[in-house]
DNA sequence: TATTTTACCTGAGGGC
DNA sequence: TGCCCTCAGGTAAAAT
């Protein structure tokens, strides 16, 4: 299940190989895999073929590909990736066998590495491609990590930037919590508020700054979401260190390789084992159609504002 | 306007 | 063995 740690593994992985290559053919195979894109399969092949890649960003759970068609000019396009719930960005020899379940792949000219292919390949196809238009950021701050200008796709303009992103606004960060008064939970998977966060790290992060899942947002002070933001950091950077977390072959980096983190996992996909910290077990809650796992001994029930 | 719910999708795994 | 049900969950559209 691809989250910041994830996607941030599989942009390392793409960018060395695909920055400078030429799309020199493009398949695909199924066009649910362009649900973000404006065009049809057909019309996505025709405007990426010929281009060239100039990076390979990523702000949050978005990756693209900014375009550009030489002249030097600053790219005003961009392949967009979201890999959903079960996305793979996988680099192949050309000609490799087709993958399971894949959906789009990119044959790219590399000027020192030859050629090599991109596979998108995805199972519950929640994840899509699209080109996309790259518009001025507000901050003047590059679009994201690994992009070198200041623009972002159209479509990721929205998201907020993401916690290991320099540009990343603390300040802003708290104030809109003070406005919120939807649980913590909810407001950190929030894509517009923090992006990158998912169920896994949300309920990682509350576990380590000790704050129960459904607590006001509003209601915490702000010694606690200094606690909280300094968690989320720790807990991605940690992830990251050690290749994202794999539970199945949902998540690979782009060789195809699993990730390790889901050792180090404290609270998530827990139920019933003791908690880390105090040995009391962590509970499961139905959260909004998914899950929260915390500690109910060092996650306190928030109590009642009387507000 | 702000917040919450629903649809999208496939395969693994459990119960019978 | 095989059928049915539940679960996993990010995003955007729809509903409240």
């Amino acid at each position: 299940m691809p989250e910041l740690p994830e996607v941030e593994v599989v942009r390392a992985g793409l960018a060395p190989a695909v920055t400078g290559a030429v799309v020199r053919g493009v398949t695909v195979l199924d066009d649910r895999a362009l649900t973000r894109h404006a065009g049809t399969g057909a019309e996505f092949e025709t405007a990426l073929t010929g281009r060239t890649i100039r990076a390979a960003a990523r702000r949050g759970k978005f990756l693209w590909l900014p375009l550009d068609d030489g002249g030097g000019r600053p790219p005003l396009e961009a392949v967009v990736g979201h890999l959903g719930m079960s996305g793979q960005l996988l680099l192949r020899a050309p000609g490799a066998a087709p993958e399971r379940h894949e959906r789009v792949r990119i044959d790219l000219e590399h000027p020192t590495h030859g050629e090599v292919s991109v596979v998108f390949a995805d199972q519950r196809t929640f994840g899509s491609l699209a080109i996309d238009e790259l518009i001025p950021t507000p901050d003047g701050a590059p679009g994201g990590l690994g992009a070198a200008e200041a623009s972002v796709p159209r479509q990721v303009a929205h998201i907020a930037r993401d916690p290991l992103d320099p540009a990343f606004a603390d300040v802003a960060f708290r104030r809109a919590l003070v406005r919120k008064e939807s649980a913590i939970k909810r407001v950190l998977l929030d894509q517009t508020v923090i992006s990158g966060v998912g169920n896994i790290y949300a309920d990682e992060s509350l576990w380590a700054a000790r704050i129960h899942p459904e607590t006001r947002a509003a209601d915490l002070a702000t010694r606690a979401v200094n606690r909280l933001l300094g968690e989320v950091r720790h807990v991605l950077d940690k992830a990251l260190a050690e290749g994202g977390t794999s539970f199945d072959a949902q998540y690979v980096n782009v060789n195809g390789q699993a990730g390790y983190f889901a050792h180090s996992l404290n609270a998530y996909g827990r139920t019933g084992e003791p908690c880390p910290r105090c040995g009391r077990p962590i509970v499961r809650v139905s959260f909004t159609n998914r899950s929260s796992h915390f500690c109910p001994h060092c996650q306190r029930v928030p109590r009642p504002t009387g507000r």
